[in-house]
DNA sequence: TAAAAATACTCCATAGGTATTTTAT
DNA sequence: ATAAAATACCTATGGAGTATTTTTA
């Protein structure tokens, strides 16, 4: 009796697109199973929520008063997704998911693992191209949603932060460096680091960024490796040298002074994802409870 | 796919009622279709959502996170029916109304003809009776709701204010009444009244209560009977006497200071109705249609 | 052992698909 | 004349009912 959520998506769509056939082709449905739901909408609500012609379809009065309820039950209904995403243990389903080259090379590969075993009944299929074929492919609806470093623009798209991290300088408390107004990547030369090894995500992405703007890694003098971001940050502290690393992962000793971040004039070491799905397509539940899982992951532990 | 607004309702209930048998008796349901829809909850969202054991059931963690999102669906969705009963004119459906003794005597009858004119596919079926047996009704579901004129305490029931008027004592302006600090019923003795009508719900209401206080009507000297709430402002207005109006259909006089108001010490002239219904069952739309008829309509008008 | 929830099954309503007609520009 | 929405009709999924079994305090 009462309208379903289905319906109100249906009507939403229908809103959006301006057009029965364009909200059905939209969410994988005919238009005769759009316009059925609609009446159904109409009929429970007792008014005509859009005046049609052939050419164009435009919201009544009473279509225009259930708009912004129908866009705060889908809001509501993606907040409870979330929310709910942290209980899902047993959820079963499976994910066409798309990534960027640096994403799905370096860094979703250490996570799948980890997932699939606190997810077991989620299955999750992973293709990895440049973000122009991601996004047809989410256009064309042959992937679920795709992870990506930046946000696109397009209308039917939506895009949305899931990480946005951004790599500082990290010095020991007292050095020379920390005290200077600007850091420059001249200053860095001949300055020891520390950092995690190679093939790591975070030495991966520091070197792409790297080459991005021109450098050549190898440039630095990296006096030590080291395998976990603890013993990085144990080394700095103890003035073996200076590192790269998220500001998340150095709150704590920041907020100690025993260590400093400094933002490198003119390099931008960003980690950003931002996922990339449709507009008209409701982000699935299982896309949520791996959105949230990455969300949760302190990714530097894991890079 | 996604949870449908039944599902999440029924949820509500069962974790309301700690009971999916309860539950399902409260919903006009069997048990097993209420275990099923909750099961179809829990499989969305990959986690159970109440601990069961014969004697008791209790929410999750899941269900707990759960629920509030239930309770903002229900709230959300009765207030896109408010909003959307407005424009409801070819809405069907049927409702069974209860009225007390007041209400269905004097106020429902003058509504329901303008009602029934205004929203030709609704049709409404009224019982009147006293307060305690209407609650009996709702309670057995063999009334849709009942307007009755205090709020009752239950713990299935929920009341909610439809108008809350009180009539006052009208006076022009300069009135020496008007300029006393306290006004009794000694001191109307004798004073000149303009009156609607007898048998026109605001004098039967006033006399009404002037009877539940012991007071007989016909103690007051009623100079002039008018049939409209116009007029008798008019006559007020033009010192022709004195009479008793809810306030909200004097503001623009008052505002203009060319009448006054005042409170009869001792005596409430109070006009409220409150709507009675089960908390469980959502109120249905032609219930909120019928409401939101009567809330838009300045009752003054019509008694 | 006695409640309450879960299963098993049956049935029917309705959501959705295909084919077609209607409508308005 | 044509593109889009509405209607007709058919099928099948799943929601709800009845009957029954399982569970645990």
């Amino acid at each position: 009796m009462a309208p379903t959520f289905h319906q109100l998506h249906l009507f939403y769509t229908v809103a959006e697109k301006s057009s029965f056939s364009r909200a059905a082709q939209a969410l994988h449905m005919t238009q005769p199973a759009v316009t059925m739901q609609i009446q159904g909408l109409e009929d429970y609500y007792g008014a005509k929520l859009f005046r049609r012609t052939t050419k164009k379809i435009e919201l009544t009065e009473a279509g225009q008063a259930l708009l912004p309820y129908a866009t705060r039950f889908i809001g509501l209904m993606q907040e409870a997704d979330r929310e709910m995403s942290r209980f899902a243990k047993k959820q079963q389903g499976h994910l066409q998911l798309g990534a960027s080259l640096t994403i799905g090379e370096y860094i979703l590969p250490r996570l799948l693992g980890p997932f699939a075993k606190e997810f077991p009944e989620l299955t999750v299929n992973m293709k990895v191209t440049n973000t122009t074929r991601l996004l047809e492919h989410v256009l064309r609806q042959e992937l679920t949603f795709a992870l990506i470093e930046a946000p696109v623009q397009h209308p039917d798209i939506h895009t949305e932060p899931v990480l946005d991290d951004e790599l500082l300088l990290i010095v020991p408390a007292g050095h020379p460096l920390g005290r200077q107004e600007k850091v420059t990547l001249s200053d860095l030369r001949g300055c020891p680091f520390v950092l995690r090894e190679q093939g790591s995500g975070t030495r991966q992405v520091m070197e792409e960024q790297l080459r991005a703007q021109g450098l050549d890694p190898s440039d630095l003098r990296i006096d030590m490796e080291l395998g976990s971001t603890g013993a990085i940050k144990s080394a700095v502290e103890a003035g073996l040298g200076v590192t790269v690393l998220s500001e998340s992962s150095v709150k704590h000793e920041l907020a100690l002074g025993v260590l400093a971040a400094k933002r490198i004039e003119g390099v931008r070491f960003k980690r950003s994802f931002y996922v990339l799905y449709l507009k008209a397509a409701l982000l699935p539940l299982a896309a949520v409870t791996f959105l949230t899982f990455i969300r949760e992951r302190d990714l530097n532990r894991w890079l």
